[in-house]
DNA sequence: CATTTTAGTTATTGTCAATAACAGTTATAA
DNA sequence: TTATAACTGTTATTGACAATAACTAAAATG
């Protein structure tokens, strides 16, 4: 995907490039890595945050996740249609569900883990365990950068 | 969009999210960076590359940008509609062409190249330049993995 | 109660990319 | 030559996805 005779212009030195480079590498070799099905890391990711956080109605989901109402419906449609999750009955509020997974969805998360957690070694591989905290500490600074204002003298 | 009362499992342990979210981060604000006109990150690197390597075939184009033919085509209109990006005659071979910037591609992409670049500094605004400078390093080794049989005693 | 708000679903639309089919041109080879 | 194959670019078709709006049912408000 690299050609070396070609001149990229700007785009070596931008870090976004750099980091969309990487997201794609990571994201084109999940589906493989966890046999498909369907399965993307944002699906993967509903799965994991309903299995630590049972109970969840879908707009908490959807607002979580940053997806639109209809998006989360057709996306834990996905996942009720795989016997994964299940919509519970809420007795106080009978417009609202508690989204939960099935004890196959329970399964199949942690079969999910696993081969994520391999996934995401391939990935990382050509890195030290020194580099690969490094890297995670900038990534998540990025993420969540701390001060809004540079700290002065003080 | 990060909730302290969440759980949110195996995700934060993953480097491929991390990415994902930074990318994502990245993402969502190019389009204000730039001021919109439906220019996107992809977009923009069309024309940097058009701008570096002036000349190249269409399908040569896509090939570099990891499109389908038909994608090239459609972003190719998309920047010839503005008046960026021409397609000259090759009369060597008449069924292909050679993609230029017009005068005004040329003028849009270094106004497009300021505003990137300050784009792409709010972004990693929160890291010291060393810092920056690791994370491109790491970044790099990550989608480029240089040796795949890591050395052994030699 | 009557009205408004909320939870979830369904319908509609638009974007985008992938595949296949197509037209025109060039290369190959009988 | 001439016919066959391969290649460049476009168009058509399809499918995945997400966003918005419209809708139903069920609280909450007053």
């Amino acid at each position: 995907m690299f050609d070396p005779s070609i001149d990229y212009g700007l785009l070596p030195s931008l870090t976004g490039y750099a980091l969309r480079r990487a997201s794609i590498l990571d994201f084109s070799g999940f589906g493989e890595s966890v046999g498909d099905r369907g399965i993307t890391p944002l699906r993967y990711s509903m799965l994991e945050l309903v299995g630590a956080n049972p109970g969840l109605s879908q707009v908490e989901l959807a607002e979580i996740m940053g997806l639109s109402r209809p998006a989360a419906t057709l996306m834990i449609d996905f996942w009720q249609a795989r016997e994964c999750i299940a919509r519970h009955a809420n007795e106080a509020d009978r417009r609202s569900y508690g989204i939960h997974l099935t004890d196959a969805g329970r399964q199949a998360l942690a079969t999910l883990q696993q081969l994520v957690r391999e996934h995401d070694s391939r990935l990382t591989s050509s890195l030290s365990g020194d580099e690969l905290r490094q890297l995670r500490l900038l990534l998540d600074r990025l993420n969540h950068p701390a001060s809004r204002r540079p700290r002065t003298k003080n």
